[in-house]
DNA sequence: CTGAAAGCGCTTACAG
DNA sequence: CTGAAAGCGCTTACAG
């Protein structure tokens, strides 16, 4: 025997109404031409008895299976939240469900959770792929989100204008001494990021880049970032690559007594949870993941309905980036302008 | 005409290796008894040809999807990711993938979230409900998470006990007045780790709780908690529910000037990803994430595997209460006892 | 406007 | 040990 299903099916609604699946079928698709007042009376009927399409049947017949995959590269990354309701979202909008696959760890983990997602029949994927991949095509449609620099990236934030926000905010301020903490140097987001500032800087303002992978590697991982060293080096603003990287500043500096935002000031990026909620507060450059997840979901459908043939493709959307916002919540300049070390700079 | 998949089926492995389906597919399930040499060839030649079976076809023959569902409460909670993580884990070391789905917003939406993944097939699903609900069943098998309190968890973090670890680390280091801290005065974890802590107490310590939700519907959200004021009161600790909010009384006090942990100390739950490199790190305590998935998640196979026809119950585990971890990395006592305090409120 | 029929890919009970 | 056949629930091209 085969194993059926517990709820009634089109044949249950078929029978019971005296009339054919096809049409039953037809009328709760609103496809074939059916007759209005037989379109009503079987609506009204499968609502009554409850009845719930079987995607396993669907899928079956139609070669669909009306879920997307969605790879990330480390589900315990905190921007993660965001993305996976933004693609939820998306999806669920455009008649998609969502599996997830998080490739925890190496490289060949992100393979194997591309190969799980392939064999459970997803009709595409979002893939965010780890630093340092390069995702060439899997065996269905994919989107791909990390950085207008990174190639085949379909559709993400335009990190390096956010970096451009960034640096504007801080020369408004008067800051003239930045310095810029990252924590992957191999990351294209962040270098996106940290050339975005450094481009955004007027004239006498100077950076430093101080990425904390490195610093750990020498000195220990949990390791101070000598920031208060920094301080005294004349430096008054820290655009931290991402708002954990700035949450580590901001707590580091407090704890060396320094007055945040009234002696230096700290930025970071993505407007995470606790943003907003540190005090004093972050001010930080927000990406619309909606929006991003909007274009990426909707480029791979489209390609989903498109190719006849479900081929490995990498998808392209016709927006690639997507504006990042500032937030502004910390908007005091330098107390003592670096004067002497400016001068000193320029002998 | 029917829309085929790209790769290669059983017939087509059958046809070329001239045996029928029905052995290829014994042979590839190792179910039948096909003779050894049989199943070598086969699975070979499959392999060769790059065979994946269709989830469609498996599951339209024996009614099971080999999906499970995630409902969350809200996706954006910092600590989905751990728990989508180590669901996502938990379910595919069993053979499952993991559709997700967000009860963004109201309790209709959680509703909604768990008919769509009931429209999707899920065999079952695991619910993180949301405050104050009570999900009675679905159409399919559900394990829940939340609180041993809640009637018909399936499994949870024991945040009672974590409760009183905290409650121990602090009496031990000398604390007598503790500021417990949540953000919700309805939520039935916040309530069992206050209660914990409460009750963890030794003779001669006071608690008193600080409601974020109930000051800020008075103050205006994101006011300050009074920290300071609290300090001058002679509190020496002080406990949040989460690390979130942790992570608020931290800064809020390095603002105030106080020094954390030489004159008061901050303690967090769940050792989200912020906990451990903010400076000074928070003494926190941890959920076994990935036991209390492996619980709930076999909980719930036991039970599809189990149940021949698929029902809505509530999924039970034989262990319910996984216990919390305490993380300690602040362990300082309070710098000046406060023993006149506690001696005038004694008269 | 409606229905009969084929077939998507799989598994399983049964016959040989 | 191996194969023929039925059937899970659906959709679609075709016939009426």
């Amino acid at each position: 025997m085969t194993a059926s299903r517990p709820g009634p099916n089109l044949n249950r609604i078929a029978t019971s109404l005296g009339v054919s699946v096809a049409t039953v079928s037809n009328a709760l698709s609103g496809k074939g031409r059916v007759s209005g007042q037989l379109v009503e009376r079987i609506r009204e009927h499968a609502a009554e008895l409850g009845y719930v399409p079987s995607q396993a049947g669907r899928a079956l017949r139609t070669g669909r299976s009306g879920v997307l995959g969605l790879v990330l590269p480390d589900i315990a990354n905190p921007l993660f939240p965001k993305i996976a309701q933004a693609i939820e979202f998306a999806a669920s909008a455009a008649g998609y469900g969502v599996l997830i696959a998080d490739s925890r760890g190496d490289v060949a983990a992100q393979t194997e959770a591309i190969n799980r997602l392939v064999e459970r029949g997803v009709d595409g994927m979002v893939i965010i792929p780890r630093r340092g991949t390069r995702i060439s095509s899997a065996a269905c449609p994919v989107a791909i989100i990390d950085t207008p620099s990174t190639p085949g990236n379909t559709v993400s934030a335009d990190h390096w204008q956010g970096g451009l926000e960034i640096a504007g905010h801080l020369a408004g301020l008067g800051h003239r001494r930045i310095l810029i903490i990252g924590n992957n140097q191999e990351s294209n987001v962040q270098n996106d990021r940290a050339g975005g500032i450094r481009s955004g800087m007027r004239p006498g303002m100077h950076s430093e880049t101080l990425w904390i992978d490195q610093l750990e590697q020498e000195n220990g991982s949990g390791c101070p970032l000598g920031l208060a060293e920094k301080v005294s080096q004349g430096f008054t603003a820290f655009a931290a690559l991402s708002d954990l990287q700035a949450l580590r500043a901001l707590t580091e500096l407090q704890q060396a007594g320094i007055n945040i935002p009234t002696d230096v000031s700290v930025t970071g990026f993505d407007d995470l949870i606790w943003s907003s909620v540190v005090t004093p507060s972050l001010t930080t450059v927000r990406m619309d993941m909606d929006r991003i997840a909007e274009i990426a979901v909707s480029a791979l459908v489209d390609t989903i309905k498109t190719s006849s043939i479900r081929e490995g493709v990498l998808v392209t959307a016709k927006i690639k980036r997507v504006a990042m916002q500032l937030i502004v919540r910390q908007s005091s300049g330098p107390a003592k302008p670096p004067q002497k070390t400016s001068e000193m700079e320029n002998m």
